[in-house]
RNA sequence: GCGCCCGUAGCUCAGCUGGAUAGAGCGUCGGACUUCGAAUCCGAAUGCCGGGGGUUCGAAUCCCUCCGGGCGCACCA
């Protein structure tokens, strides 16, 4: 429990017992809601409580007068230090030592589980994310759905929900038609046909077909197989890595690949069509049939089969989702970009008319990716032959940065860092080149030190991390090092709050914090004239040894480990790599500018 | 026109179940290396929180309205 969560029951005691006393009415207690939060002021304590001016309202008391009442109940918590009233009566709250010490007991305790709800304690959820037609390689557009979806799995699993995560996978209708007739002509040696695909990869696509016992004679054999090679690609092959790889190496691994088609190969459309007729939510208009969506919120009714007798994707995708619920899912959360926020209401409306659950159903939304090329905005289109895909992206800066997971780690930044609700300007060339000034090498960094710390310490030192005791605790007492311990405490919080909003971002956000946090000590620490470990200063003076602190340094290490400890578990549910050491790569550092500092100017003031 | 999202520092964005003097990164300027890792740290400057009205002890946050931008409004997927 962090130490919000302390002060909040502590203050809850105290109200009990004020109502107890008589002191404040039992009903006003109950109804009332107030926030513990961290003060933005050091001088205002640990933390602070509105509970007062919350109260007001109800109590009929000046908050002030209720101010000094609750402060005096509260100074009785063993955890309280001490309470002072402040402003129109926000109480400020200063923690004892014990309740710091509690905190860290209990991040050691937990080891890696900490912050996570046991297993299996949530709901069973059906993650939909991706689902991508496979008619060519994922693009860096995709790259947003795919991370953050992936990322929100991680997180309600962190919460306890037990998590499959799907692709539904479009193998049905035009699109993968179009797809096995560019094949076809590919194989022919003829041009795509109109609208259909001209990459590189279909001419692979064609050419392995051919050497693995030719093209299938029927045009539903043949979409088929473009599919499952368009999915799992050709070893070792460029352009045709296959889509499964592509996430792979962005650390996305999905349970289940559901097919469109076998919706319709298993009749599972026509009786979802077939219950909607029944309950009457079927209409027929101009030799179409329609889903009259309009008896829920929506504009219009929708067609789910065309005049010319084909379904449409949104029949099958009613079929699709009335499976979901079938398969006993507690909830569906569907993954989509904001273009398609318009098919919210529909599906919803075929759930209701079906009469399952639709509250069940929940769609995440994220604007939009537009791509930048330098600073100016760079159109791609199929038509345009300038797709920017996954894999490229990661290759070059993978490349740059001479590492392999570079820049699935970059990527992962790049969309994690921001709210659902906020549109990403990628900008191309930066993504793929200017890896260095990425804040991923910040917080990866972050991870490398402390990581180091303790390695220096086993190494040069000999000292293992030692076991959690209140006595050791009770040693941190820099202002720094509580602070740290207190933003250890919310860490299940920041989680909780993180999966039940679907936000991701703030996982990210929290773990910056607490990666400069920790930087700033650090230096802080040396300007200080102290270090965690002795330095190689210190240890040059005979004797250095009986004046050493060994339990002090043992109870940085204990706490270095705490910290550790969480942010490698925080970057480890954002799917980022946490790496013991950085390498810098070659010619990374920049030049010294010594000498370009002194001529510039001159440069500039010549004429 | 209707629906959803957005408008916060020069730029990119957090904060939005109402709380004290509105934050971060980048950029700018000025400092700190006898390195437990300087891919670091410290300091400074910069804001009618798009405009207006309302609710309240208190509004970036809630409500109304206007302005500006993105996306959607198919017998496409």
């Amino acid at each position: 429990m962090g130490l919000e969560d302390k002060l909040r029951s502590a203050t809850e005691n105290a109200l009990q017992r004020l109502v107890r006393q008589g002191a404040l009415p039992a009903d006003a207690v109950r109804a009332a809601s107030f926030t513990i939060d961290r003060p933005k002021r050091a001088e205002h304590g640990d933390l602070a409580t509105n509970v007062a001016l919350a109260l007001g309202k109800r109590a009929g008391k000046p908050p002030r007068e209720l101010a000094e009442l609750i402060a005096e109940a509260l100074r009785a918590a063993p955890i309280v230090a001490s309470v002072t009233v402040a402003g129109p009566g926000f109480l400020n709250v200063t923690l004892t030592p014990e309740a710091f010490a509690e905190v860290l007991g209990e991040v050691c305790a937990a080891g890696a589980g900490y912050g996570r709800a046991p297993a299996g304690t949530g709901e069973r959820v059906l993650v939909e994310f991706v689902s991508a037609n496979p008619t060519g390689p994922l693009l860096v557009s995709h790259a947003r759905n795919a991370i953050t979806g992936d990322a929100i799995a991680r997180l309600l699993e962190a919460a306890g929900d037990r998590v499959t995560r799907e692709y539904y996978v479009n193998d049905f209708g035009n699109q993968v038609r179009l797809l096995a007739a560019s094949v076809r002509a590919s194989a022919l040696g003829q041009p795509p046909p109109e609208g259909g695909y001209g990459g590189a990869y279909v001419k692979e696509l064609a050419g392995w077909l051919l050497a693995h016992g030719g093209l299938p004679d029927g045009e539903e054999d043949l979409a088929r197989a473009c599919v499952t090679r368009m999915l799992d690609g050709v070893p070792g092959s460029r352009e045709l890595g296959g889509i499964k790889r592509t996430l792979r190496d962005l650390g996305v691994l999905h349970d289940a690949w559901f097919s469109e088609e076998s919706l319709h190969r298993w009749g599972r459309v026509g009786v979802a069509l077939d219950q909607l007729r029944v309950a009457g939510a079927l209409d027929e208009r101009d030799g179409a049939l329609f889903f009259r969506s309009t008896d829920g919120e929506d504009d219009k009714d929708r067609v789910v089969q065309k005049s010319d007798g084909a379904f449409t994707y949104f029949a099958s995708d009613i079929a699709y989702h009335a499976d979901k619920i079938a398969r006993g899912f507690d909830r569906l959360v569907d993954v989509w970009g904001a273009d398609h926020h318009g098919y919210v209401a529909r599906v919803r409306n075929a759930l209701e008319a079906l009469g399952l659950p639709k509250e069940r159903f929940e769609v995440v939304l994220y604007q939009l990716v537009s791509l930048l090329r330098d600073g100016v905005p760079y159109k791609m289109g199929k038509r345009l032959g300038n797709l920017v895909t996954i894999d490229e992206v990661i290759e070059e800066i993978d490349a740059a940065a001479g590492r392999v997971g570079a820049g699935a780690d970059a990527l992962r930044y790049f969309f994690l860092i921001r709210s659902s609700d906020s549109p990403i300007k990628l900008d191309i060339e930066i993504a793929k080149k200017a890896t260095l000034e990425n804040p991923v090498f910040y917080l990866q960094y972050g991870h490398a030190r402390l990581a180091s710390i303790l390695k220096r310490a086993h190494d040069v030192f000999g000292l293992e991390i030692p076991r959690f005791t209140p006595e050791l605790a009770a040693r941190l007492v820099h202002p720094d090092e509580r602070d740290l311990v207190q933003r250890l405490g919310s860490y299940p919080r920041v989680l909780a709050e993180a999966a039940a909003e679907r936000a991701p971002h703030k996982v990210l956000f929290y773990l910056q914090d607490v990666g400069q946090a920790f930087q700033s000590y650090y230096t802080r620490l040396k300007n200080e004239g102290d270090a965690i470990l002795p330095q190689a200063s210190a240890r040059g003076e005979a004797g250095w040894e009986a004046r050493w602190d060994r339990e002090k340094t043992e109870a940085r290490l204990l706490w270095v480990e705490a910290i550790r400890g969480v942010y490698a578990a925080g970057l480890g549910l954002l799917g980022i790599a946490a790496p013991d050491r950085m390498v810098r790569p070659e010619g990374a550092i920049e030049a010294d500018d010594s000498e370009a500092g002194a001529a510039a100017p001159a440069k500039e003031h010549g004429a």
